[in-house]
DNA sequence: AATGAATGAGCATTCATTCAT
DNA sequence: TATGAATGAATGCTCATTCAT
């Protein structure tokens, strides 16, 4: 699974045939349709692996912070470092949500991340930490900018993660707007 | 090239065969190739001709505007407008990112929009509106929430693109912290 | 499908490859899928081009011959000589009815020759010349009677068609029993 | 061997694989290949036994009959008797015909009924109870409307065996011809 | 005797591309 | 300009058979 994710992201998933990756592991391509049904449940799985890692891993960097906000602080962390280290799954993922037969899994992976970074922002929000308008929207946003910037600074640009982290976390707290500067106007009535 | 587009949007790329796009055309699989060296190329026209259009969308929507962080939002406002009137494109480009060969015109794009938004963001830290940190930095965080959340929310919830839009701004400008909450101290090591 | 059927009868059906098909006509794979949806439709066409094909020689035998029996016969005729002529399209029939997708196309050959043959025998038997048992049962025993010895004696032995078609039409008339000979009495009650 | 044969009659011979016949079973593959050299020699013994098993039924049958003629009555009710009971090696037995590899066994199978037959419509000649034109050919025409009839009647139509014995025998014995007929010219050119 | 993971040749089918018309 | 028949390499997948255990 580890070979065939790692050619999926290299080379595209279709362009990567599972001859090339029977070849590559020097196995019978017979032993290929003993472990997975088909080249798309492989990629299935491998996505449905990645997004349970993925979990866990932010699972693990926050427990045990008492502060809601340094707990979505770590939660960023720990997708910035994940996704670094995993930057084949990631782009594998970024692949399955353009073909509507994978789309699915990778939506309710989706959900799944906003549901486990919810309580956090809600209980900011009922602390007083955070800005209380739309959680849900708030929790989008956090996760937009992390895989985002993970995408282009980390992976594209070969940045370091942590230190992107930061600057995530310090973009998200603050916003880009000068400290003190009042909040401009809206511009819709 | 637009109902080409569409329907790799809608099937992907490597589902869709030229033979289903020509005879939906209702012409010969001639005057493809008469058109098109390959449909590679194919797609490589409809990526360019894409960029291109969002492109001028944000140059003519901040057109005129003095102030550096309007001229931002504006930019704001373009994207995620365009965006959800050519989800299709958009969809293209993500897939577009997952295969080498196309990757570089989407990096090239991804390269010119900060290129474009860049000398705005930079406007603003000189006039002291928003956080001098990294100005390419706040650009591609400005830019990733936008583009994240056109797709959750916009592209995949069906939420208003406008309204979706100045959730994006607020956002940006100052971020999930309560107005008046004191910065945390990072959490550094 | 001329070259097809000949490959499939003289190989088996699932022996015979497309491959083996296209090459040994010269002709690149494209070309098959071209002209036939898939390697079972172009079966299905043998087949039907076949039964329609056997079907016409024995309209055409019996055309204009006034007496019901000798109609009877010249179709026993016509049908010795189709399949001996045809040998090979005969084989590809018996494959047919053993597999069940191709089944009912021969079921419903078979029907249609058993309907075609009715109203002579039904002919025979208001003109008092055939047995007045089950006439549905006297056409199907004759065309058992030709089919099999039209494959054991023609086929296989490669006796004269015409010289078996004699002696079918004699058996069918007579029955095995020396002419005089009382019917003996049935064995059950 | 009496599982293999139902489902290779039931789902095709090619259709069938080993492993689906294994698992059926509860065994292992290299049970398979202890037992049987390959798959093909599997249908070998298949059949062989089939052959023996229906040569046997008919010798039963007739065994003690001192009348020619109702020897070859009880030899047919045995024949259509022992198909609608072992119709799945029948069906095995047509398809069988249909490939070159198999064809020889029934070859060899059908020699053998023929030459089973054979002296009981020899003795019927020289009893003077049987038109005495060739025995081989009278017997012949026996086999093949009794298996055509057994196909069509009784396995496809669910007629009763029995029955449809009844109705060859009195076709065999007297044709179709009305009796008190006198028969007809020849056709002859 | 028995298991079942492993092999790899082989199969039906697809599809980007070419080119005679 | 335009057509669409033709090409053939490549793909995902199957399955009879082997063999270490």
């Amino acid at each position: 699974m580890d070979y065939a994710a790692r050619n999926f992201a290299a080379e595209g998933y279709h362009t990567t045939s599972v001859t090339s990756i029977v070849n590559g592991l020097g196995v019978g391509k017979g032993v290929f349709y003993w472990y997975f049904a088909s080249k798309d449940e492989l990629l299935g799985e491998i996505l449905g692996d990645a997004l349970r890692s993925m979990r866990e891993a932010q699972r693990d960097a926050i427990a045990g912070e008492p502060d809601p906000a340094r707990r979505i602080d770590q939660g960023i962390r720990a997708s910035l470092h994940w996704l670094s280290e995993n930057r084949h799954l990631f782009v594998l993922m970024e692949f399955a949500r353009t073909e509507e037969r994978f789309a699915p899994i990778i939506r309710r992976g989706d959900d799944q991340m906003v549901a486990d970074a919810l309580p956090h922002v809600s209980a900011g929000i009922t602390a007083g930490l955070l800005r209380g308008e739309d959680p849900v929207f708030l929790t989008m946003a956090i996760l937009g900018v992390s895989g985002h910037l993970a995408r282009t600074l980390v992976l594209e640009q070969g940045n370091d993660a942590d230190r992107v982290a930061e600057s995530v976390i310090a973009f998200c707290r603050q916003g880009y707007l000068a400290t003190g500067t009042p909040a401009l106007a809206r511009r819709s009535a």
